[in-house]
DNA sequence: TTGACAAAGTGTACAGACAACACTATGTTG
DNA sequence: CAACATAGTGTTGTCTGTACACTTTGTCAA
């Protein structure tokens, strides 16, 4: 990707900035994070969170959307940032600073991601079974993990892993799997309906070999807002 | 600060990493920050937020402790990371990525802050009557106050805004002046009682010219906890 | 065709949280 | 000692959240 026979100087030490991104999303009612295997030292062949290194003239959102493309072929998702880590000897090379994301993708949508560039492998774990990870890449995602759940309880944040349409019984077990609990069906669908964010399509889905369920979709599918 | 001959070269391009504190405080009942004047270009005599470049072999959290300290003189104050900022053109010497922090000062406790290094003046300003401000350091400011009021929602931030002791009273005028609205006293009191954060004691407070109060204390003065 | 199955869909009652509301107590000051 | 200024104190109604069980409707297999 970058072939330099140059370099660059600075009269003061300057630091690598990177971005990485903890991919979230749900796969048979369990909360998953995306994985890749790194190519190369440091700690080649160990799980990590896909990302790299800011190229200097883009901007910050857009280099983690950069990476988890390429690293993933994920694009289009949800994303947004989540803290900066940058403690002094986090990346054995060089002093690194990385910006941290985290993305939601919608449930069960994904044709498999796809290896390439740093990774040779990309694969999806189960929240509570994950591998030792590089870095300080598990603090990373113990701490999206966090604001993940509390985003769950003042914001309209689970709709982003829902698809287009959805019924009110696969929206009801996102929560759940977010949430590792079970949740009460009559308060969770006056609950949702009362905020007023959903909407009848007129359709049907009739996934299962019982009775078909009525489709929903959001009102505002973009929107991550701060409700109550 | 720096005094160097020689330079720091590297493969491949590197921004600057700076860090920049929002400090907000109270006095006389409305929520204030604090701005340095620019002794420099770019911007010179113009407000800024306190806050400087990262040392290479410096943690992120000190950096913005030690550039605060040696900007106002202020130290050992509650500080947390906010937000990230990275946009390519937003400082026009070099890319700058400025890793924010907020910082809570107790109410009027200032021995006033102290001019030094790259700061001509250091002036705490209200938060409706703020001068135009250098770089994005609008938009950062306007990041932090959403968090704070957001925080003084569902934790206990609000505590370090007082004194090691104080009275109920000053604690719901802290509060009035985050919320920027008046709250009842009765229902405010039994809130506070109700979640067994704060203790007597045994004093009074004596400071008008009317009944003394009651003097409290934080059971937890440094925690800062999520409610509810 | 019909019976077993599986998930969809629906209402009420109780409890705890929150909001509205006004007067008395106690020190200071002139 | 009277005027002033802030401290301190409970009750009631409303709203919100939680607990809880049965009927409906389509699929599938016998």
């Amino acid at each position: 990707m970058r072939a330099p026979k140059e370099t660059f100087s600075y009269p003061y030490p300057h630091p690598a900035v990177t971005t990485d991104v903890v991919v979230f999303t749900i796969r048979e009612g369990r909360l998953c994070i995306l994985l890749v295997k790194r190519a190369n030292p440091p700690h080649q062949g160990e799980w990590a969170l896909p990302g790299g290194f800011l190229d200097i003239d883009e901007d910050l959102d857009t280099c983690a959307a950069r990476e988890l493309e390429e690293e993933t072929g994920i694009s289009g998702v949800y994303l947004e940032q989540l803290y900066t880590f940058g403690a002094t000897r986090r990346d054995p090379r060089e002093r690194v600073i990385s910006v941290t994301y985290y993305a939601l993708l919608p449930q069960d949508s994904i044709a498999d991601p796809r290896a390439a560039s740093d990774a040779s492998d990309v694969a999806w774990h189960r929240l509570e079974e994950l591998p030792p990870l590089a870095f300080d890449h598990t603090e990373i995602l113990h701490k999206a993990h966090s604001r993940l759940v509390a985003k769950l309880a003042y914001s309209t944040i689970a709709f982003q892993f829902m698809p287009e349409t959805f019924t009110l019984g696969e929206l009801q077990s996102v929560y759940e799997a977010l949430l590792n609990q079970a949740l009460d069906k009559r308060n969770f669908r006056k609950r949702i309906l009362s905020m007023d964010l959903i909407e009848e399509t007129g359709k049907q889905s009739r996934k299962g070999k019982h009775r078909p369920a009525r489709e929903y979709r959001a009102k505002h599918p973009e929107r991550v807002e701060i409700i109550k």
